[in-house]
DNA sequence: AGTGAAAGCTGTGTATA
DNA sequence: TATACACAGCTTTCACT
């Protein structure tokens, strides 16, 4: 049984089946807001977030817990300024693989992924296969990493780099309200 | 005077000089691991993060508040799995406005990150403006947050929506061993 | 800059409603 | 499930090196 207001479900918020791989946990209006609280602040003391959401500290200890346990929060992160640590420029790859097996899909990706440079890696659908957002120092060190790290893989058959100006963390993937047919 | 390792640098690595507004701290070897830690676990309890650096708990919390301080790291976030609060789905949006004011592209930009849909947001070089990664419920809730919060914006000249089948973590932007020239 | 010990506080488990 | 209470353990501070 479950600590919280967390509920497996079968269904969606629509009614529709689910695959049976990733199913949405039910969350409360407590929940949504411990979820908003610690994406903002994820070192935020267990007490003060307590005090937020309007609960005992030992529930919402458990809540937490619950939350973590179903997979909602799915890690804790320190998020690194690249501009901090002398990595002042950042840019967008979009990759383009010859071969499209499971198996050089997942070489390739994990080999990608294990990269200092590399902050996040999107498989996608369109004519691109792979976004691929990274940083470094200076344009030859840019230049150095596209050639020396995707470029060079045998499975690439063609790569384009978009330079960012800027980013910026949206509120997402915030929990939204569940709509009237699951209630 | 610094209570840990971390140093302000007038010059990157490779001897440029830097704009005045950001720059890089010295991150010595231990600096470098404590941050490879808190990239990967935000909320690991200082005494083992000290345990893995080799530090005692004390000069740990230390280097860890240093740290904050100079910017190197700058903010916890939980991370959340968007499937398990039923938003399945995963876009990028390539944006392209009309006008490319400062002001309008503030507005924009502010606009799209308060947004609880949207995770990410780069303004880009190249042909489009920005590229926006949001997540959705549905196809129908995807196309919804296009047409409702991005086209509906007078700013925005044209859009297109680009599905992601997958998404990673990168191990970025880490701290890279700074080169002999500054040694 | 790092260490170690002391003090205060938080996190955690149990009992209760 | 929420709360209250109690104990263990961690965080934090400070004097010293």
């Amino acid at each position: 049984m479950p600590l919280s207001g967390v509920r497996q479900l079968d269904y969606t918020a629509k009614g529709r089946p689910l695959p049976n791989i990733i199913r949405p946990v039910r969350l409360d209006e407590i929940d949504r807001a411990i979820v908003a609280v610690l994406i903002q602040d994820g070192r935020i003391p267990n007490k003060e977030l307590a005090d937020r959401v309007g609960l005992a500290p030992s529930s919402c200890l458990a809540r937490v817990r619950s939350l973590i346990e179903n997979g909602v929060i799915s890690g804790f992160h320190a998020e690194v300024d690249p501009r901090r640590i002398g990595q002042g420029l950042r840019a967008i790859l979009r990759v383009q693989l010859k071969e499209h097996s499971r198996a050089e899909n997942a070489r390739f990706a994990e080999a990608m992924a294990k990269l200092p440079q590399v902050v996040n890696l999107w498989l996608v659908a369109g004519e691109d296969d792979y976004l691929i957002e990274v940083v470094a120092e200076t344009t030859d060190d840019l230049s150095d990493f596209v050639l020396d790290c995707v470029t060079s893989d045998p499975v690439v058959a063609d790569t384009y780099t978009t330079l960012v100006f800027s980013r910026r963390r949206g509120m997402g993937p915030m929990p939204l309200e569940p709509t009237s047919a699951t209630r």
